[in-house]
DNA sequence: AATGAATGAGTTTTCATTCAT
DNA sequence: CATGAATGAAAACTCATTCAT
């Protein structure tokens, strides 16, 4: 008991360690021995409870989705109405990524980090597709009940959902507003944006927007990495 | 002329490779060898163009966040109404991110490859304070009018332009939404959001989600690092 | 001509001090920092004009390898009689082992460090295989033509190459007698077991011999690692 | 009885492991943690039974020198004539070599991989002489008797030694020559090459041989490694 | 007797950068 | 202008070994 506790200790400070230094400085420019700094140990120790780099994130990673799908899953069940699934979903990646923001940054913005072609970026991206069908099948669905009206399901969705992981770069607990009240606007913003068809407004003269000579034109159609496979 | 131009050329070269590298893997794991081999010259050739990798950073991050500023304040120029100038900042900024995607991921993502305390890192944390100011007087501008009712100014500016700056994330100029339905949508949520008082809606079971056992309790109240300062 | 002189100088420094190293202390045993202090370089330095120490080994061997068949097969041009050949084999391989005891020891001995299936490891077995086939054809054809009275090929194949390549290990200019006088021995020891029959003599009692609790029994018909392909 | 017998075995066990993967990988490139999986024990667990690597190695060549040397004498007991002496000398060294093909490449392979100037070193190289003495004696006491004639009484002796020792590298015992065939050929070639003066053959032209830039040329005088000390 | 944890020194290799040419 | 050479520092990771349990 004792060593197992010792031991499940030292892999739960190593991975307080790397979320936090993850999310901060980002993985690239973490290194084993920031890593084994913050938890008091040497290099070579944290190797005693991690096979690599890559591997620690690949684990977190996939624990957080994990974690995030299980979560989402347990919610929706037995809930049938696209609007209300779709208020679940919001409240649900709003909340999670309010409370637990660190790991949800790195879950959110590492994956470029994993090896291309490797398993254990492929299983993440599996998961991750799993978890974004329940936001693809809710709007499909509504649109298809006529609930919803949207010239775009994929932009849509993926507006939505960047507003709600957005939260974990900004939320602190002790702001004006708690978390219930954050939920509940974007819940409300989520939904008047599915229901209301478009309305075009002025948009302001685009010609007046900074240009930068630099930006590599013939990428900008390409699929961002982060979808990388959608 | 010709030396110049030459010049000239190398120099937009390497800084769209550098921004295209930098937004896809990161400043953190782009090598000068990468930037190099991506323009067709060596390592040290580079350097005659460039200052240091860091350099080059804060060099694209000061244009861009100065080509934004200079950009809003043109577009901002005789509005007076807070709900008009908040659909301003909304729209440019929306389209500033659909338009520059490369540069402004690195824009927004990459103030914390700069070493904390340098000069190039404080003038640009200026810039985006000065950019953001705009956004902060309209919002407590239209509070003070009576016009916008929020509960917490700083969340919603913050929710407001994780919203906009999502877009350089997933927009695609051949969806089926055009750039200017996107901006009058994100108009439509942004002014929503702010005038109507939050209507608190049922949340659910924050018990149902995911829990993290490593996420570092002690820091959630932190500010978050991409808001060092603010 | 300055620079392209110091390069080529820098490499060849290089590769002499690593045949050198490899021969003496095996190729596992010798760091890229003892291969920098032997060159008055750094470690990096070395990378400079080395891709990877694996990289280096192979580059020897290969060279090593290729420089034995062109020059054997130089010397074998236009010889036809089977004795003759297999003459000029061992006097020439025995006389490369004489002359270059450093590089053909490494030739020799550290095919085993060479990565499994590597194309380089493939392509050095290929070229000792065709090297081989020297042997292999000449001692075929002695037999087919009724010069050569031998029970097996293979083992009087191997054995005669195995006296050859053993004088890189104890050859020395300065001893009593002169390359041409061991060359000569050789060829004599090497005709000789070729053209009698095997004489059965008394062998001593086999049980008098040392025996060794541990020598791995299952192993002892595999094809020993410096075979393996063959 | 019990523990003992299971320690001896464990011992052994880790013996038979390391013998194998000493000669087929070499001392360098294996690992105490390959040697303890392929018992199937933890680092640490090998350490119960071997006081250190190098000691283990130090352990496995002095047992084998011995034996080596223990069986020699026991042959030779008795027997007189220089003629007689070298034909067992012959024949035992190349059974043994094919009999316990990884020990004796350990045996014959290793040495420099212990430490210069150890005790453990100079105790196996004392052992190493010893048994070679007995090759010296009888070539120069068949040389004295007018037995012999041999131009350079050191390279007979490696000459024949490495022709012995090489059967390690390539004897099989299902080949189509049996060992006793193998020891009679080789004791043949040895009394051959002992009894016969040199006669001088023409050998090929070495302006033809291979030459290659990098080989040390100032250390191809000195005493190779394999022999320090003799 | 055996193990899991830990370590200091080591490994190969890459980094951003400089500089003589 | 541009390059090949070089470097000190650091990267991720492995080494043989120790020790409390």
């Amino acid at each position: 008991m004792d060593l197992k506790d010792r031991d499940a200790n030292a892999n739960r400070r190593i991975r307080t360690a790397a979320v936090l230094l993850f999310a901060q400085r980002g993985y690239a420019a973490t290194g084993i021995r920031d890593l084994a700094r913050a938890v008091g140990m040497t290099n070579a120790g944290v190797y005693h409870h991690v096979a690599s780099k890559e591997a620690l994130l690949a684990d977190l990673m996939r624990v957080a989705q994990r974690g995030l799908i299980d979560a989402t899953e347990r919610m929706l069940h037995g809930v049938e109405s696209p609007a209300d699934r779709l208020a679940l979903l919001i409240s649900s990646l709003t909340a999670t990524h309010a409370l637990s923001p660190m790991t949800t940054r790195v879950m959110d913005g590492e994956l470029r980090s994993l090896t291309p072609g490797s398993p254990a970026r492929d299983e993440i991206i599996a998961l991750r597709d799993a978890y974004e069908d329940h936001w693809r099948s809710a709007i499909a669905d509504g649109v298809a009940a006529g609930a919803f009206h949207i010239a775009d399901q994929r932009l849509t969705r993926l507006a939505l959902m960047s507003m709600c992981t957005g939260t974990s770069e900004w939320y602190r607990p002790d702001g004006d507003s708690s978390l219930e009240q954050v939920c509940a606007e974007f819940t409300a913003i989520g939904l008047a944006a599915v229901r209301s068809s478009v309305q075009v407004v002025a948009v302001p003269d685009l010609s007046l927007l900074p240009e930068f000579p630099w930006e590599p034109p013939d990428v900008r159609n390409d699929p961002p990495i982060a979808e990388a496979g959608r």
